[in-house]
DNA sequence: GCAAAAAAAGAATGATGATTCATAATATGA
DNA sequence: TCATATTATGAATCATCATTCTTTTTTTGC
């Protein structure tokens, strides 16, 4: 919506930091952070390091753009799978479909973010405080279970650590996959993991 | 039981070695396997860098036999534990308290390995192919969890799947609790993943 | 076309940190 | 006690980057 607001000029130059920010995602995800130097990026995306200089105020400025920018968007429908209406039973389902649906699309993205930040480890940025986005899943995830068990779908599990387990084997499945996505087998294993959760959660009698 | 063959020198140099790889545990396990220098390894355990050099090849080295020896005696418990007589209920059920305790002894290791190899990533060592702890706990599990479904006591979900989530859930309640471990705390937690996981797990008529 | 401004280039700088190696300290054994 | 062998030391080397900065190229407005 503001495309239009901006010059050619403008446009170019969000391009050029797209195709920096993209080829950095691919070899970051590949390699990891600690392992892909500025010429490399630079050498990939075909800028120079001056440039990169020029768009970005460090290494690690870049890496939170990148981290941020495709965060942001993934959380955002993942937020918004969970806010849909239905029980608790169907939101939770859909959000765990929907997992293997994103993976399709950010499989880099999950897993650079998997690797480097994830529910693990916070090796990077010693600096301040970044939005931590599987915190804000977590609590999401919990809420639903929360009422879930407490409008009698769910039986009397804890929610916080269901909600971790959830995300990890979410998280896990995402990065091994990240490598070769197929399809097929992720759609066969998120729905395994479905089954292993959301009967696992179920109340015999099914309120 | 080898100790014996050993002379004073010998079993004066293995201490030593021990005292490096200790400090190096504390330090890398704290920071990170590409935020600790040799010198700092060097300062801490109050040995000079050539002397690191002359007990380990180079640093990835010095952090394979870490990861190594740390390991194999790890995973041989875990293993043992699960090799435990008993039905395959009691068996899991075993298992995960037991993931709790070792929590207590491991607590450093148990960081250090979560976050630079763990379930996801392969940041370090680009080179030959490591015993993979995960991958053979996976296998142990999955057997579990096949068994158990066999003999009627586990409904019928994906043996893989859920020894991977089990196992996931694991890694990350062990690499959230490794910073400041309480026994309380952390009992309570396995306790819950027990109940989640168990009972889930678990026919209605529990054969 | 042309001068000023903007963007790109990439060689030079500076830090950091792994690794080496000549030297010093220590232990051994006669 | 001395000569030799072993082990430890840490300053010097070497490589690898991140980052800077001067120079070159391109764009823009005229």
């Amino acid at each position: 919506m503001s495309e239009e607001q901006l010059s050619r000029k403008e446009r170019e130059r969000l391009h050029h930091k797209k195709e920096i920010l993209d080829t950095a995602l691919q070899l970051f995800s590949e390699n990891g952070f600690h392992n892909v130097s500025m010429q490399q990026i630079a050498e990939a995306s075909e800028f120079s390091v001056g440039t990169l200089y020029n768009f970005f105020e460090s290494k690690e400025a870049l890496f939170e753009e990148l981290i941020n920018s495709c965060g942001e968007k993934i959380i955002e429908t993942l937020v918004a799978v969970l806010d849909t209406p239905g029980t608790e039973v169907e939101r939770l389902t859909r959000f765990i479909r929907y997992a293997g649906t994103l993976l399709e699309e950010h499989a880099q993205f999950i897993k650079l973010y998997v690797s480097e930040l994830g529910t693990r480890g916070a090796k990077l940025s010693h600096q301040q405080e970044k939005k931590n986005f599987d915190a804000m899943l977590n609590v999401r995830l919990e809420q639903i279970l929360e009422d879930g068990i407490r409008n009698g779908y769910f039986r009397r599990v804890d929610p916080a650590i269901t909600a971790k387990a959830i995300n990890s084997i979410i998280e896990t499945l995402g990065f091994e996959m990240a490598g070769q996505f197929d399809k097929v087998v992720a759609t066969d294993m998120f729905s395994k993991v479905e089954q292993l959760f959301i009967e696992g959660l179920l109340l015999p009698e099914g309120k």
